[in-house]
DNA sequence: CGATCACATGACAAATTTCGATCACGGCAT
DNA sequence: ATGCCGTGATCGAAATTTGTCATGTGATCG
């Protein structure tokens, strides 16, 4: 009992099993931590046998978490927390200032909201002030000096080396199975927005690629989207976050989307410690977990 | 910059800088922590260096914490507090029932209060009834079975093989300077009450010894007592917790008091798992910090 | 059935951590 | 001042922990 109460829970081996958790499995979490696999795995394995319990569930194929698994990914999560918001207060300087902040809507709910919380606990002195628009108006609006700095999708060919990436992501051609599509009809689309640009590249490529798009629906949302591809109302470009199982991927007639990329990008000529502090932070957590969090 | 982020703050290192604050100093700390001075010494020099700041002011004899320090202490805290339920958490058995329990005055504001907390949401099915009582009180009712455990204040040559040890208390024989004690007079006492086992041993005292004690205050609560004493109205028997600056110890002329034990004493005969964790509980933060922390 | 993926395991090398001994410094009493 | 503590820093050696490479196992898929 008290050999096993007097062991402590080592802090990488906590980022261990949340990275695992996060990225579904221990040769990716490995990757992740820029450890080898075998690391993780022996990490894994100490913890247990230092917890005397079993925390992945091996017998499938998935690596599953066990019940006690999940409770430890609880507490896990937690500690991680308070540890990295304690690293970070200790390096922090005294920040004042005011940050005008661009985000997509996707982006709103993933780690980068703890990280923004964290940030304003950390700076109270700093005001940030965050607006939610698409990927094409943030541009616009950087471009314009409207914002400092804003979270945007662009195509993966159109990173700037000042760009910090946060994550990619792969389009797909979505439809419902209830959908048929002759093959000489026009293709009804659903589309997020006149300003979305999947969009200006879905009717690019239908000029070019003889493939006539007719936008039949249009919504801001994501959901919206989802709601109506599963309706069977036409085919929408989507990513693999939004894909539900009943959803058709086409992979023939279409051009493959290109690849996306999820990045901060900065205005220009933008002087500003807080702001310098805030992207660092967003690309600490990026070096840390390997990507940026998305919230389920 | 990269360098510094990706370093850890071990649970270890952060469990020693608890010790240092909690036993004001490093060799006390490595004592209570089962390791050697310069293990200690060494770890903080590890954790000075991975965050790029002094954690401890060396310069002047006592130990003292910098700014960096007290921050970090504070994250600590939180940090194995968390650590540690979650230890606890993974170990847990399904427990249910009821337990009585016993406390002093004093032991109510210390970590105990955290260990019930803890205990109470980790065991929801168990329901803790507490009363707090003077120590002579308390050990009459786990006599009778009132309680099935409590937490008593007793002499160090009373202390049963069975108590669980919590902390040593030194008693003193304190007066304001104001009072003068002529050797003719009678001595005037501050007493907590008719039922305070140093009462008894002082009257005792006062027969043996040939030391007439008037008690002229009586009072439950040590803040009435120290008030007391601090207006002259007489001598008391204080603990090192409650000593104020202002306040003279007594050395000569009064028999050297007896040192006291704080205990967890459990009732006989009884039979309860719930309790023998909770015990286990308290038992392992002792082990762990070598000593029952009170609250300032 | 063979290829592949994902993880476990064992041996060994590298790093970190600990210990014991010793040194340095600041009070404190003589 | 002059020795003592009491405390903490520092050093080299030993012990422990942690990571890597190579390899083994089982499950899945075409």
């Amino acid at each position: 009992m008290s050999e096993l109460n007097n062991r402590r829970l080592e802090i990488d081996a906590l980022r261990a099993i949340w990275a695992i958790r996060h990225h579904g499995g221990i040769t990716r979490a490995a990757e992740a931590l820029g450890l080898s696999q075998s690391a993780v795995s022996h990490k894994i394995k100490r913890l247990e046998t230092s917890l005397g319990c079993e925390l992945l569930n091996r017998k499938s194929g998935a690596t599953a978490f066990t019940t006690e698994g999940e409770e430890l990914l609880d507490y896990a999560g937690r500690i991680l927390g308070l540890h990295d918001e304690a690293l970070l207060s200790l390096s922090k300087t005294t920040l004042a200032g005011r940050i005008a902040l661009g985000l997509t809507e996707d982006t709103t709910c993933s780690a980068l909201a703890h990280i923004l919380g964290r940030f304003r606990r950390l700076h109270p002195d700093v005001s940030v002030r965050t607006q939610v628009r698409m990927s094409l108006v943030l541009r616009a609006m950087l471009e314009q000096g409207e914002l400092d700095a804003a979270i945007v999708q662009v195509f993966a060919h159109e990173v700037r080396p000042t760009d910090v990436i946060l994550f990619r992501e792969t389009l797909h051609w979505v439809k419902h199975p209830s959908l048929l599509l002759p093959q000489t009809a026009s293709v009804p689309f659903l589309s997020f927005h006149d300003d979305c640009f999947y969009r200006h590249w879905a009717l690019d490529i239908g000029q070019d690629g003889g493939i006539m798009l007719e936008t039949v629906f249009e919504c801001a949302s994501a959901a919206g989207i989802v709601a109506a591809v599963n309706s069977g109302m036409g085919v929408a470009l989507l990513n693999e976050r939004h894909l539900r199982p009943e959803m058709q991927i086409i992979t023939d007639r279409f051009p493959v989307p290109p690849d996306l990329v999820y990045v901060v990008r900065r205005g220009r000529k933008v002087r500003n410690a807080a702001l310098d502090t805030l992207v660092a932070e967003i690309e600490s957590e990026i070096s840390r977990y390997g990507g940026l969090a998305l919230a389920s």
